[in-house]
DNA sequence: CTATATTTGATACAAAGTATCATCTGCGCC
DNA sequence: GGCGCAGATGATACTTTGTATCAAATATAG
């Protein structure tokens, strides 16, 4: 055992990583070390990772990634639509769908942090529609849906004292 | 004339600075000089600002303006609900519509920077409709889309030859 | 006008993202 | 399997964006 491995070969780190291969395979695009590294990264992370989040994880296992080689490759796996960037949040996340690009919304819990990516046809239609009314022909489409989640207001519930003011 | 002023005194300036005034008695907040001032050059920009812009901007009028001061003021008037932030440019412009808080969308054409604020009521009820879906209560729902307007359509059109390939 | 709770200005710092360039390497080809 | 090189990386330095702290200043109520 040469160097020690945190991470370990689950089912879903090796179908991420497979999915890689085929789009770089795909898209003409070298695949590296440091693309699988920050995608098995953001896979184990499971959550949204700051771009610096990321950067320390990654150095603690390889020690010579750097934010410009971080934010290098996070550009590359968002534009190969595996990727998404939170802007509300400045974070990054694995997208959970894995076919290809595609316009989605998030919502996230302000309280726990838990993100979910939806893909909403009615709201697909709607932001189309109004780009047409509006002349824009769109090419980006952010929708952030900031609030509480379920279980959150639920355990929130609990600390309400209904006779109370 | 003790010190030169750059800015006229047009009825949209009034306006907006009448607005102001209302709304900090209504929440019973301080009318002060630099919530004026960045009001002031927010709207004689006409377009959104960086915050680091709109400070350069205060600094040639009063000297004394700081980074944490504008994002103090910029916090401020986006509570009021008359200043928004465009997260995918990480700017700031004034509300187009002075009526209180408000859910909108923003269309941002990345040639010309221009920005149309819209209110769109499909959109409005697809995004409430989505959250309850998943069982989020919202209360920010970030839209911006992004693409090219009918101006620079048109005018990029002229460069193309229709008959090369 | 005075009192006082807020706000400001000044300073210093933290976080997020980009530019440049010499070196290295994934991978198509032999 | 090994070569060659377009394209990617690592290293460094830098810019932009946003916060924390606190003494001094000031907007408003009385
Ligand atoms: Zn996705
Ligand atoms: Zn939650
Ligand atoms: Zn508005
Ligand atoms: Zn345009």
């Amino acid at each position: 055992m040469r160097k020690a491995r945190n991470v370990s070969p689950t089912p879903a780190r090796e179908r991420a990583l497979r999915r890689l291969e085929d789009l770089c395979r795909e898209h003409g695009e070298r695949l590296t070390r440091p693309r699988r590294a920050v995608l098995a990264t953001l896979l184990s992370a499971r959550r949204p990772l700051s771009a610096y989040e990321l950067l320390d994880l990654l150095r603690a296992e390889d020690g010579k990634s750097t934010a410009a080689s971080v934010y290098r490759t996070l550009d590359f796996l968002r534009a190969l639509g595996i990727v998404h960037r939170l802007e509300s949040t400045r974070s990054f996340v694995l997208c959970e769908h894995l076919e290809g690009p595609h316009w989605v919304q998030f919502l996230i819990c302000r309280r726990c942090g838990q993100v979910v990516e939806a893909e909403d046809e009615r709201i697909a239609a709607a932001t189309e529609r109004l780009g047409q009314r509006l002349g824009f022909a769109l090419d980006q489409r952010i929708v952030e849906l900031t609030g509480v989640c379920e279980g959150c207001r639920a355990s929130a519930a609990c600390h309400w004292r209904p006779g109370a003011r």
